[in-house]
DNA sequence: TGGTCCGGTGAACACCCGTTCTTGGACCCG
DNA sequence: CGGGTCCAAGAACGGGTGTTCACCGGACCA
């Protein structure tokens, strides 16, 4: 009677996915496995074949969003020689980036809390290390003359705050596309730090 | 034997700020009316003499807040005159608003999605209302020449985002203190902008 | 062809949820 | 002093929670 895994190929990757639209959506604590499974078509119970638990769910996907993110930033930003160049390339792919990815990002940034210690501990640091690329491009700008900014790390944050929050309104579709987005971020994002081109 | 109201003057005011204490901390869904009930020390039901409902209280809540933010900005900055007085004047209100009220802010920031639908569509109208005072200052100040942006509506989501984001990290006793951060979170601000004072 | 094991099912676990209802004590006002 | 009002307590409601476990069909390998 049960249709096993006769059409069931990859149900931990559909485990994923569905997980992470519903988490967005509703919330951790708004989303029930019950929730999970019937989004994927398998009963609750079988979850726990893929993963452990509900917590186990929700860092497995946290940690594989920022490790994507650090690699794909690092690789974005490393061809760039000068704080300029660097703070450009990192702005234009940190928006595009959360423009394409905006259920990963909301989640990372929403559900920290509902995380266990170990997990919270594990994402803060992977965070930090991003936060500290761009503090680092920061710096080197403030040392170079290139910037003209108050407190570096207090900058950062308040860049990647900027930054982050095009998740919360950009919708496919709107009057400007990705690009245009992205140019005006970028523009914003270098006038802030007083680069004078 | 129950206490009743010997010691319970305010109970309705005491279960607002547990409330909101604990929807910041844990999310709206992560906490019981038994939580709440607890903080305040009385029993889940005596709540329903209060509020209707958990929903009723959450936007109860939420509603307040941005009434209350939205006098205090405008009687913030309606004395200024010049796109720019204005925009200084914003931004430094907003930072230390929301330096001040970091759990208000993060409560109808991160829980519009448990709102139903009549409290999230007050929300918005009210969210909306703020944000387009940024809007209209950022227009004046590009219709004048005193700014250099890209589309205003775009820049003011921007802005606002990069000054609520202080609420995410700003800890009393840190390095900086208020005064201090809100001086970075204008400059960076102007100089977003394009101003050149 | 038979054995192993992957990955499903469905029932059950103990517990927590928002809400309702009845009851009764303490205060205010006439 | 008596009646009404306010606001607590406590028990109960139906239903949802994450998780466990025994069971078994089908695919794969020797």
């Amino acid at each position: 009677m049960p249709d096993t895994r006769a059409a069931r190929t990859n149900t931990k990757d559909d485990l994923r996915s569905h997980a992470r639209q519903l988490f967005a959506r509703h919330g951790y604590e708004g989303v029930s496995m019950r929730d999970i499974a019937g989004a994927v078509g398998i009963r609750q119970s079988a979850i726990y074949n893929h993963f452990p638990s509900k917590q186990h769910l929700l860092a497995d996907l946290m940690v594989r969003h920022m490790d994507r993110l650090l690699d794909a930033m690092r690789g974005a930003i490393t061809p760039h020689q000068t704080p300029a160049d660097a703070l450009e390339a990192f702005a234009r792919f940190h928006v595009t980036y959360h423009i394409d990815q905006p259920e990963d990002v909301f989640l990372a940034y929403m559900e920290l809390r509902s995380l266990d210690d170990a997990g919270r501990k594990t994402i803060l640091a992977l965070r930090d290390a991003y936060e500290h690329s761009l503090r680092d491009i920061l710096k080197t700008g403030l040392a170079t003359g290139a910037f003209a900014i108050g407190d570096p790390a207090v900058t950062a944050r308040a860049l990647l705050a900027m930054m982050t929050g095009v998740t919360v309104w950009f919708k496919d579709g709107g009057a400007l596309d990705r690009q245009a987005v992205a140019d005006i971020y970028v523009r914003t994002t270098m006038q802030a730090v007083g680069y004078k081109p």
